[in-house]
DNA sequence: TCCAATTACTACTTATAGGTAGAATTATAA
DNA sequence: TTATAATTCTACCTATAAGTAGTAATTGGA
């Protein structure tokens, strides 16, 4: 019942990204330094974020990364599902089968809800929204 | 986002067997044919259960398991926690640090709100409930 | 006693997530 | 043009979850 690796590392650069936009690229090895992250797993996250066109990057000498569109436009599911982290309507907390609304175990209805929850704040919440609210990490 | 496969398996096996307590012995061959689980693999399971506490079993010709106490005694959390898979209070769901109520993200707070949900959820819910509430499965 | 039915134990295999290493590619600045 | 600093690619390693295989231990009954 937790976030991927993957994700929370994501969630951690991109919102470190977004609280740092002014500096107009920031590299890898600065963000492996600042977010305590192994760099060559940073790397390898961040290559599958550009791929999923969240970020450009700049090859070469004085390269780096940044967005490509603003931090409002940028939902935490976003991040999310690049990693198959998010989750999707039939996702059933018991496994034992997928939700149609027809046949439902005792669970169904009380997992209804606290799903919805985190559904809404995962789509609702964009980088700008976590990067500039509560601590600053 | 979702629980382990072993904790899903024994919440369908306990649930299956609470279902049908009047028959005072279930066998692993019995299990693994109506849930539809492998048999080694539910074997393995039935050991950490067995371990745990909360079946009993009895071994050689015409064994099988039981419960030991009433099936509206045991809650679903505790068959979580066999498999490491409750949610524990200081669990945060962008696996970034420790709650502790001083220094929270912009999220923390919307965090909450489902964590309880599904912590409520488990800790309240008894086998005799999911058992015999909505679909048998 | 001995067989058959059962769970328990030990060890292995497979799949996936997490993480690391090194070379290839790209682009800038001097 | 060339050295250098950066991302990207390919391949590997490690840890853990998931699943399988074989055997030992236990029990009841013929
Ligand atoms: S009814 Fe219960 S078992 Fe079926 S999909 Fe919904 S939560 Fe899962
Ligand atoms: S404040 Fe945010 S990052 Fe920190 S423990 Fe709570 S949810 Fe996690």
């Amino acid at each position: 019942m937790q976030l991927s690796n993957s994700s929370q590392y994501a969630i951690r650069i991109l919102s470190y990204m977004a609280l740092h936009k002014e500096s107009k690229l920031l590299n890898a090895t600065q963000l492996a330094e600042a977010l305590q992250i192994p760099y060559k797993f940073l790397t390898k996250i961040m290559t599958e974020i550009v791929k999923s066109g969240l970020v450009v990057s700049i090859r070469g000498r004085d390269g780096g990364y940044k967005f490509e569109k603003p931090t409002s436009e940028i939902m935490v599911n976003e991040i999310l599902s690049i990693f198959h982290d998010s989750i999707p309507d039939e996702q059933c907390v018991l496994g034992i089968g997928f939700c149609n609304g027809l046949c439902k175990c005792a669970l169904h209805d009380q997992w209804m809800e606290p799903k919805h929850l985190m559904q809404k704040m995962f789509q609702e919440s964009s980088l700008e929204d976590i990067a500039g609210k509560g601590c600053k990490f």
